[in-house]
RNA sequence: UGCCUGGUGGUGUAAUGGUAGCACAGCAGACUCUGACUCUGCUUGUCUAGGUUCGAGCCCUAGCCGGGCAGCCA
């Protein structure tokens, strides 16, 4: 568990707006939803919006439903769902899983009827349900037929035969009205007729659509006539070939969520413009429950990286990163390879906070509170990346001390394990300067340095090859300076780490960077051309023995280095591979 | 420039007509068997111009600047 302080409860205005719609009886229970389109992975940015949805329904009592949004059979697939619903399931892991909405496998939205009116509701698994599976729009296709057909009987909705091409024309422009459709007035028997056979199959894909009737001459683009289906013969991931006239984002959203229940519906800014046609909708079909409302954030930008789907997709495509869950990668999946704690991300979600307010965050946000956590929880070990071999010259080849090393200086209950000195060590390269800058505290001709948990060595001489190639440092090591030992206590300016010569174990390390050279990568021209080439960085390093044996997924902090996280799908105790989560924070290299 | 939004230190946010606060970053120092952690101190802010008010970051007007919207994507 993190030591992290217990966050104060979060404050925003649409936890707000939920408080108010509480107190004053609108919404007794709170019903929010993430509604991931299974057509790519989930990053930071969809986090932000998970802490939000649980987060709300967690302290509400209430429930966040996990809905697929899968109304477009072309861009979707199964692989995704699975990868995003593991994705949340570790996100929320001991947080918020109890309120996370998922239904029986296989439940449709049952009949009922509410004040004589008839009416579907799609109601989650009761507590201790086996097994569970996600809401998927895609099971409410029959319902939303249904209510396309309503809307034709409300006279609200029309089949238009325009072509997409003539469907754009039509639109006109921001700061021109459209034109109505020449099939607007169709009778609503010929509309009905229509929509049934589209629905049966009987026009080619893109045939015929159907419309909306709303406003051609409106300001609001996304209210003249939009589209509510179109026709595509393909199969869908989750309801095979049943379908071959599939409802668009608009009109399935909102009664989505009314199906479910849902009281406040949270998206990002970009969604504002179709609240009027989420609210329009619901309007028009004069459904019997209390509706949802749509309530809109400043989705995150982080800098040094980017979110946006179609990038991440080409990332992956063109081989700058290796796969999905590529620790460089802001991918849930990646983050979680990298060493990322789940706990890090949701207070990282916290900090930044919700707001309408287009907003740039410094990586160093993010980069806090994964120090902060691992800080207080990860065990400490000792580790070289780049060695540079110490001789201890007043101890004999065959002498070893044991020595005690703490496991975590501000947590006795983590324990002790045992390094071995012996008259060979690795220290890094870095800890050693024949020419020291003025306040180098590390070990120099003429100086001492403490081998943390060991003991103080002094600089006797260096030996070099004929190129004049450092090899090694001579030292001498004063035993008596050992932890239980007389002098024990005796000061030197500089402790380093270092390993035994004799029982250090190599292991991969991969030293992973920020993956752009730029804070907005998403706003070049290309983005590929501003990919960092040092992003990562794969060395042989020395490692304490007991590290060969840590679990995968397991996260160290290297003394002095950062902290190293064991790689899950590359590692193996005969070929330690550790992925290098974060390093430490470093006042002497600036 | 049609419509919709938004502007508080370097960054992210709080203050809902009554002392502009917090976090991150930065700087300085203390501590240290991690140049980490921790602790102490410091620098820096209400987009502009008017108006209402005893009092305005907050309300009003005008302007300036940013973001979003014209997929049979979500």
């Amino acid at each position: 568990m993190s030591d992290l302080p217990a966050p104060s409860l979060p404050s925003d205005f649409v936890r707000d707006i939920v408080a108010s719609d509480i107190s004053n009886g609108r919404t007794p229970q709170i019903v929010t939803r993430f509604p991931p389109e299974p057509n790519g992975y989930l990053h930071l940015g969809h986090a932000k919006s998970i802490c939000l949805n649980c987060g709300i329904a967690l302290e509400n009592q209430g429930r966040c439903n996990l809905r697929f949004d899968d109304t477009n059979p072309v861009k979707e697939d199964t692989e995704f769902v699975q990868s995003i619903t593991a994705d949340i399931r570790w996100l929320i892991g001991d947080w918020a899983d109890g309120i996370l909405g998922e239904k029986p496998v296989g439940a449709l939205p049952s009949a009922q009827t509410v004040n004589r009116i008839d009416d579907f509701i799609a109601q989650p698994a009761a507590p201790g349900t086996s097994p569970v599976e996600p809401f998927f729009a895609s099971d409410y296709f029959e319902q939303l037929y249904v209510y396309g057909e309503k809307l034709i009987e409300k006279g609200r909705a029309f089949v238009c035969d325009l072509t997409a091409a003539e469907t754009d024309t039509y639109r006109g422009s921001p700061t021109e009205p459209g034109r109505e459709s020449p099939h607007r007035n169709r009778s609503i028997a010929e509309n009905r007729d229509l929509f049934r056979r589209m629905r049966a199959g009987e026009f080619p894909d893109g045939a015929r659509t159907l419309r909306a009737k709303i406003d051609m001459a409106s300001p609001n683009v996304w209210l003249r006539d939009p589209l509510l289906y179109r026709i595509r013969h393909v199969a869908h991931h989750h309801t095979g070939a049943s379908w071959c006239i599939y409802p668009l984002y608009d009109f399935a959203h909102c009664i989505s969520d009314y199906l479910e229940g849902v009281t406040h519906s949270i998206c990002t800014l970009e969604f504002v413009v179709h609240r009027p046609l989420y609210d329009w909708m619901l309007e028009s079909l004069e459904l019997p429950r209390a509706r949802p409302h749509q309530y809109e954030f400043a989705k995150l930008n982080l800098a040094y990286t980017l979110f946006s789907k179609r990038r991440l997709m080409r990332l992956v495509q063109e081989n700058h990163v290796q796969g999905w869950d590529d620790p460089r990668l802001p991918t849930l999946a990646g983050l979680r390879r990298r060493g990322v704690p789940a706990v890090a991300v949701r207070e990282f979600a916290y900090r930044i906070g919700i707001t309408k307010f287009d907003s740039l965050t410094e990586a160093a946000v993010f980069e806090g509170v994964i120090r902060d956590d691992l800080n207080t929880r990860a065990e400490r070990r000792l580790g070289v990346l780049n060695p540079l071999k110490i001789v201890l010259t007043n101890l004999a080849a065959d002498e070893i001390y044991d020595c005690e090393a703490t496991n975590h200086p501000k947590d006795e209950g983590l324990g002790n394990r045992p390094v071995r000195l012996t008259r060979e060590v690795y220290i890094e390269a870095d800890d050693f300067a024949e020419i020291p800058s003025p306040k180098f505290r590390r070990l120099k001709p003429g100086g001492s340095v403490r081998l943390k948990y060991g003991c103080i060595v002094t600089y006797e001489n260096v030996v070099k090859d004929e190129a004049e190639n450092l090899v090694e440092v001579h030292c001498t090591a004063d035993l008596t300076t050992r932890r239980g030992q007389p002098n024990s206590n005796q000061k030197v300016k500089g402790t380093i780490h270092w390993v035994s010569a004799v029982d250090a174990v190599e292991a991969e390390i991969r030293l992973y960077d920020r993956l752009f050279t730029v804070p907005e990568p998403d706003s070049e021209d290309d983005f590929t051309t501003v990919l960092n080439p040092d992003s990562l960085l794969t060395v042989q390093a020395k490692v304490e023995p007991v590290l060969a044996e840590a679990p995968p997924g397991t996260c160290y902090q290297f003394e002095r280095l950062g902290y190293f996280t064991l790689d899950a799908k590359e590692s193996s105790p005969a070929r330690p591979v550790f992925n290098r989560t974060i390093t430490l924070r470093d006042t002497w290299a600036k």
